[in-house]
DNA sequence: TGACTACCAATTGCATACATTATATGGCAT
DNA sequence: ATGCCATATAATGTATGCAATTGGTAGTCA
């Protein structure tokens, strides 16, 4: 794909991670290719140690499957691994909106939440489902999620929702890319009646409906991928 | 505990990452403690690139934080960071647990969780506390919290509950250490009676039932702490 | 005396050379 | 023809030297 001779310069240590992250989560390596570290470090053009320190931590990663002596594989996620991925994130985010419901608000976390969910508000009185409008329903729907991710206070929940991310469509409160989803207005009247119950279930302290409302909206855009 | 002249000889890459893995959850490092690769490849007797890696990894495990420019230090988890990782692990479990409920338990794993079952249960009847007596509690419970979290059969879960076990005690489904829990009875009919009723959801197909109790139950060895 | 600068030490990061291990292949014997 | 063993090849793992960056410190000038 590239000529050897023009190689992706990728300096530093982090960089040459990111770098094969990519090349990984574009899926540019077929599910039997071989993946050496003196491939990759004559494709990047610098040596083998850095792009072996990288190839580990994406395997610690579980980016990386590693074939004992042979180098390793780019682990395949299939249509069952993104519903995996998906229950675990609704359990996590649940658990971080029961705990905000427990220790409540702060004043940052319950203005942003009110400014994401008036943001929702006024894109479904408006209407119309243009590119702007899923922008900014991407925008304020990031916001919520990550307002409950980092408002719950558990850096293991981070962790672990963190770990999730190497799945494709896998971030936290992303919106599927257009291609996988037809947008429609039904869709984001869901959402946004969701995120209005989780943050009344929040304010007034009431745990269990904000961990069962958030954990059934995590699941969302798998579950109701028929639906609309 | 060992002497620090002692070189403990730790050959192969991921023997090094254990060897310090252990060093840092025995707390053999004080908080201030600056960590170095030089530092350690001369204690440990290896090369500095072997403890480079190990450190790389340790570090992506959450295990050390870094000095930018001047080493690691060894993170330190507080109560509050036990109890964060317990009620993440609850969640974990609960829904291994529930997912095993839903699509019903494989003739190994119905097995599995039977004699483990029948195992503590056979404590109770001998009711004497012995060393003996805790030994097995351990390796009972260790198989019936392994059955549910590989039967639940989401990678994930295993991979986020693997994380968990950089806390120290953070072990899926292992007991506390002697010095911490004063063992008694009542604390193993408790545990025995939950995975009963556990196992009992999980046979019956009541995922909410096996959720809501496997979830309580993992927080047991913290929350009943001051209850016997 | 205080602040700024220049230097020095310590540490990380990278590359290359070397050792080790595992796999694949080819030949030989049965 | 097939199975096993030896050897070669390719991959990982390790050590060391050198470069680059950073933090501390001392010294000098205002």
């Amino acid at each position: 794909m590239n000529s050897p001779d023009k190689p992706r310069h990728a300096h530093g240590e982090e960089a040459v991670a990111d770098t094969i992250r990519d090349m990984l989560t574009s899926n540019r390596f077929a599910s039997h290719d071989r993946i050496t570290e003196s491939d990759l470090s004559r494709q990047l053009g610098v040596s083998r140690t850095p792009v072996r320190i990288a190839l580990k931590l994406l395997h610690a990663e579980g980016l990386l499957t590693k074939l004992e002596g042979r180098g390793y594989h780019a682990r395949q996620f299939g249509e069952d691994a993104l519903r995996q991925a998906t229950e675990v994130r609704g359990v996590l985010e649940g658990l971080a909106a029961q705990r905000l419901a427990r220790t409540g608000l702060s004043a940052l976390n319950r203005e942003r939440l009110e400014k994401s969910v008036q943001a929702t508000g006024a894109i479904i009185t408006r209407g119309i489902v243009d590119q702007e409008a899923v922008e900014a329903f991407g925008v304020a729907n990031l916001i919520f999620h990550r307002t409950i991710m980092q408002g719950g206070d558990n850096p293991f929940v981070e962790d672990c929702l963190r770990r999730l991310k190497v799945m494709p469509d896998g971030g936290v409160g992303e919106v599927l890319p257009a291609d996988r989803v037809t947008w429609s207005l039904n869709r984001i009247i869901v959402s946004h009646s969701q995120h209005v119950i989780i943050k009344t279930a929040i304010e007034t302290g009431d745990g269990a409906r904000a961990f069962a409302m958030m954990r059934e909206h995590s699941s969302a855009p798998v579950e109701y991928h028929e639906l609309f």
